[in-house]
Parts: C-alpha cells; sequence; structure tokens
DNA sequence: TCCCGTCGTTGCGCGCGAGCAATCTCGCTC
DNA sequence: GAGCGAGATTGCTCGCGCGCAACGACGGGA
C-alpha cells in the first residue's frame, strides 16, 4: 500500500493547525477512491459507515421524498468533508452523493472518527464550525424559497456557484463544472422549464451566456440587481 | 448569588453522562434569565456574546431578510441549547428569539463555551449531534418546500409541533403554545390566509379544531394522510 | 462519421395560492 | 366591565410559474 503524502489533506479546514505527524496519523487510516463522472460515493438510506474528504472534482448530492420530488442539497468542492453521518447521530446518509465529474476523495472506516476526536479534539471544533456554517446555508434557502420569487432565487444559486466554482475566462466568470437547467431547478424549487426560460431572457439581456450544462456569468452586478439581497 | 442545583440541566442531552462535580462546575459559570412573554433572549445581527440552554418555557426564532420577508427558523423547548453562535462559527446571531409564554433559560458568556469543551469533550460531541439533527430538519423543510403543495406542508408541520409540544386532552392532542395563523405560515412559507382557509376547512371535516393560537389536533392519522410522507 | 440519447427550448393553458380588503371576534389592559 | 387592538375569517381577482407537449440540437460513443 502506497504512502499517503501529507500535503494531501494540508489544505482541509478540518485539520487546520494539526503538525506533520497527526496528519500523517490521520493520513495512514484513510483509503483513497477513484470516482469516475456519474459514480456514487453514497446513496440514501444506506448505512453510513465511512466518511469522506474530497481531493479533487466535484460532487453533487441530492435528496428524495417518498412522492419522488428531488432536490440537489448541495455541491462539494475539494476539501469539503461529506458522508459524516456517524457524526452527526445518522445512522443512515440522508442523501445520495453523485461524481459530475471525474473525482478523487479519502475514505476513513466510521470507527476512525471516534479516535481521531478523541486524539484531535481540534477536528471536533472545526466540524462544528463547517456543519454551523451549512446549516446557515440550509437556512438561508428556507428563507429564499419562502420569500423570493423564482427569478431571484435562480440569480442568487447562480452568484454563488460562481462565487464557489467560478473560474475567469474572457467572456466573464463561468462556473466550472456540469451544471444543467435540472441541477438548478432542484437548488432553487422550480422547474427546469422555468430555469431555461430564464436563462433564455438573462442571455437576451447580455447578463449570462450559456449553453449545454455551462454557464459564465457575464454581468455579475447585474444579476445582483434581481437577485435583489442588497 | 444563590447556588443553582444540579437537577437543573440534567435532562440537558449536551451535557448528558457528565458527573455531579461536572454539572456543578457548569452550572458554576452560569446565570439565569426570567424571559417574559414577547422578550427578546437575543436579536438577529446582534454581536453573538453569549449562549443558552431553555429550562422552562418555549421561544419563537424567526429569521429577516433584506426586503423584509420573514421565516421562523423553529421553536425552542425546555432543554434545547441554543443562540451558540460562537460554537458554530457566527460572530452575529442569525436570527431573533422570541418568548412566546413566560420563560427561564440559563446564560453564559462565549468563554465558557472554549473551556467547557476542553474540560468536558462530550459536549462538542453531543452539540455535533443536535447541530446534526437540526441540519437535517431544514435540508427536510428545503425538501418540503420544494416538492409539496401547500396544504401537505401545514399539515407537516401541525404533525411535527404536536409531536414536539403535543399535550392529550379530550379533545385530541393540543400543541400547547400560542402558535398564530402567521407563525404557521412562516414556517410553512405560506400565507396566514391560506393557513386561515386550510384550518377552516379541516375543521369542517373534523381533522382539528383550532381557535385564536390554539391547535388541537383530532384525529392525527388523517392528517398524516394529507401530508404524505408515509 | 453516423446515430442515438440526453439535454435544452419554447408555446399554450390552467390552477394554486398570493394579494387586497372588509368584517368579525376574542382576549388583554386599565 | 368597557374599550381597544391584535388576530382570524372569508370573498374576490389576478398573475406567477407549473404541467404538458413537441421540437430542436449538441455531443459522446462505436
Amino acid at each position: 500500500m502506497s504512502r499517503l503524502h501529507p500535503s494531501l489533506i494540508i489544505g482541509a479546514p478540518v485539520f487546520a493547525g494539526l503538525d506533520a505527524g497527526a496528519l500523517d496519523d490521520i493520513l495512514s487510516r484513510a483509503q483513497t477512491v477513484r470516482l469516475s463522472k456519474g459514480d456514487l460515493a453514497f446513496r440514501q438510506d444506506q448505512r453510513a459507515d465511512r466518511f469522506f474528504l474530497l481531493l479533487h472534482g466535484r460532487l453533487r448530492v441530492t435528496r428524495l421524498n417518498a412522492e419522488g420530488g428531488q432536490v440537489v442539497v448541495r455541491f462539494i468542492a475539494p476539501n469539503d468533508l461529506f458522508g459524516v453521518g456517524m457524526a452527526i447521530g445518522a445512522a443512515t446518509y440522508p442523501g445520495t452523493a453523485t461524481a459530475v465529474v471525474d473525482s478523487l476523495a479519502l475514505v476513513w472506516p466510521n470507527s476512525a472518527w471516534t479516535d481521531l476526536v478523541a486524539a484531535y479534539p481540534s477536528v471536533a471544533v472545526e466540524a462544528l464550525q463547517s456543519l454551523g456554517a451549512r446549516l446557515q446555508d440550509t437556512q438561508e434557502r428556507v428563507l429564499d424559497l419562502s420569500t423570493l420569487n423564482v427569478e431571484q432565487r435562480i440569480a442568487g444559486a447562480v452568484l454563488s456557484l460562481a462565487a464557489q466554482a467560478g473560474r475567469a475566462t474572457e467572456d466573464g466568470t463561468l462556473i466550472d463544472f456540469p451544471l444543467s437547467r435540472q441541477d438548478l431547478a432542484e437548488l432553487t424549487g422550480t422547474t427546469l422549464h422555468t430555469v431555461s426560460r430564464t436563462l433564455s431572457a438573462w442571455e437576451a439581456k447580455g447578463l449570462v451566456v450559456s449553453g449545454r450544462r455551462r454557464i459564465t456569468v457575464r454581468d455579475g452586478p447585474g444579476l445582483e440587481v434581481i437577485a435583489g439581497k442588497n
């Protein structure tokens, strides 16, 4: 088994402030998983016996309800911890994680979590912070769904994705992973039809350039006016 | 200053598994706050310098957005920890906590949090679990807002409140604190008008009995059929 | 290179639920 | 006990955005 190098996880907030020895110890318990585009890291309601850290790529987490309704919970970026069902007291994964591009992750068995927080208490504190940030985001989303109209929500989602995964191009800020109209609809609580109409209208106004699973923000401030969160 | 008795916090999940000495130490850092109906424990965007544990009563947490839209984030029950902005890395409170009945809480300065998690690591672990549960709930709410119609959402909210704060009466299960149509609307992402119409229709069918800020569930299974989460 | 599947676009009609307004009633306050 | 204000009810209308359907187009794979 090949040795993993500490530089792999030095950028991850969960392990911030730990020394090389600690990182080495942590890595010695991990394995790597390759996920090709479309592969699942875990499936909703499956027993949550492992947790992950994304090294490279991008994952989409979706959640289904009994009637077949589905939402996109979030997109996972490199250095994000995910699938921590056990740490938060859930026996099963609350959603399904799908690679939207070829990705690479580290994976630990659940038993490692207890050991890690015991040996390195800062890990629990950092996990608490990151979970808190996710709770804030999710509450913000509830507020948006309850009080904003569809166009405002789509604008907000596009801006937030551009901030999270934007890459500067000559046309503007490209959201740097494949994102379908359906994904955006499930992120904003609407239908792909309405998203498609909205993006077409924005494109006519020169606010964005969009293509098949690609969106480039050309006029960020213009979108912010639409989003109306000033 | 009068001594606080450990039995006060023995039922709180955050402090589960700690011995009498530990509880005593924790209590020695706390003060009590009385909140009359309508009083605020903290206000949104105010500096988050204290955290609380509810001993008795009920609080409503609301969150506002820039346009004046408002949602009810949650209702706080006795033994719930709340206002833990600092633990999750937020400098300010993300919402406003209002007492809906006369209430009593313990309060600690933020500095106590660091000491507590250092001295009693299980506190961080328990906090992580409770935060995880709240994240699950909030994500569920996003799913509901995105995929269910208004009547289903109201039914779900009423059932969940009855489960959280229900008291058996001769008429059925009474939600045991003042809950206005407006509250229920802000909890389900609709308007008080629609909530009022819906409750009237349910009352005509014998599913609930409702009055001024009071709702009694008469036919729980009937509401579950409407909620449709089977 | 062709083919096929996935993804995107757009038109049309309808229904849910918002918005507005007027009235009613309960219950707290002095 | 009287008065007042917050909360609840209900009718009416209108529009946003969903649902359906049909077509179009891009791009990956053999």
